[in-house]
DNA sequence: CATGAATTAGGACAATTGACCTACGAGAGT
DNA sequence: ACTCTCGTAGGTCAATTGTCCTAATTCATG
């Protein structure tokens, strides 16, 4: 096997376990096993842990960007667009209740670590809001594009913590029809501002 | 000083520190030295790491029942109780915007870990939750006033996350206006559900 | 087959972790 | 003055951490 395919899984294996038991839990022992490589080896791949760190979130990014990308190919109205988006808490919704949101979790780890990466894992959420912005200035709301998707962002946010403290599906069935009425609400307003 | 003294300063220091910088990146070390305690002394009050948590996660049940009914008597109408509660989120910016909402990410955090005090730190969650839907049907909305308060509790948790991660202070006062003018919007409702 | 680069294995390293033990000292009550 | 309890200090323990090194193995190419 190559070295790059190695690596790749090591990231994807990284972006798993980062993601179940956080970043400062995952050992470079826990990494190495499920790969199957031995300690020695692994180094060979990523000197440091942080560097397992970094690739992870570049890995997260480049997803995240085809997701956005796929869901702007396969809806071609923007109000579509937006609902994709909030739809993902009930598509996620077993992984949600039991780890949280990926980027909302990760974020909140690296804040408390003051890790020097945790501005580039708030990046990954300002890849959503960038995107988010696209589809409501679409929807004729450019002036308050920003504010718009930092809401959605917020109520998506909102919705995951609670989800993993309660483990409660009907509540998060009932926030994403809250959410899909607000959306709703805020296209039929879409020339009045 | 007695020993109850020092048990007491333990949990207020492991509080902060726990906040701070998480349950599992503080060490023994830490706790014992911002105490000004050897380890072994600090042995002495508290056998295990869990042990600290437990009490951490005990006091901070009792100061959150003390806010909520300090609000309570401070507030004689349920919308300026619930209010009070949203405005934590401006009264707390600074804290919350570097280390996130304290339940919130202590639940988070606990959850990854599959700790056996992650129900314990969600019972936080339901002090205020329980609390908010006794406001809401005091507002006249009983029917859905655990679904109200819910909405609430979600709202001011993706405001804390999306704060944590953007350190934006003028995202959070306009959210903080959001939840108020949706505060009033849910009270000229109260008889027509 | 031979060479050499790429990849792997299996340790070693110091530092830190949570947990535990024993000995010392201060001070109240007799 | 004596004891006895409470609180403290310092050190030990095995296990695990992230990091690093070196020797072996693979494998394509000459």
């Amino acid at each position: 096997m190559s070295a790059e395919d190695t690596r790749r899984q090591i990231v994807e294996a990284a972006d798993r376990l980062f993601y179940e038991r956080g970043f400062e839990a995952t050992s470079f022992a826990d990494l190495a096993a499920a790969v199957h490589l031995s300690r020695g080896n692994f180094y060979y791949h990523f000197k440091t842990k942080d560097d397992v760190l970094r690739a992870v979130i570049t890995h997260r990014m480049i997803t995240t960007r085809q997701m956005l990308d796929d869901w702007e190919v396969r809806n071609s109205q923007p109000a579509s667009r937006i609902i994709a988006f909030i739809e993902i808490l009930i598509a996620n919704q077993a992984k949600i209740m039991a780890h949280g949101c990926p980027v909302g979790t990760l974020c909140n780890e690296l804040a408390k670590l003051q890790h020097a990466a945790k501005d580039d894992a708030a990046q990954l959420f300002a890849l959503f809001r960038d995107w988010l912005a696209r589809q409501f200035a679409a929807l004729g709301r450019a002036a308050d594009a920003d504010q718009l998707a930092m809401h959605v962002l917020m109520r998506s946010q909102g919705v995951a913590t609670l989800a993993t403290a309660f483990a409660d599906s009907a509540f998060i069935h009932r926030e994403v029809q809250s959410m899909r009425d607000w959306l709703e609400m805020q296209c039929a307003r879409k020339d009045a501002v």
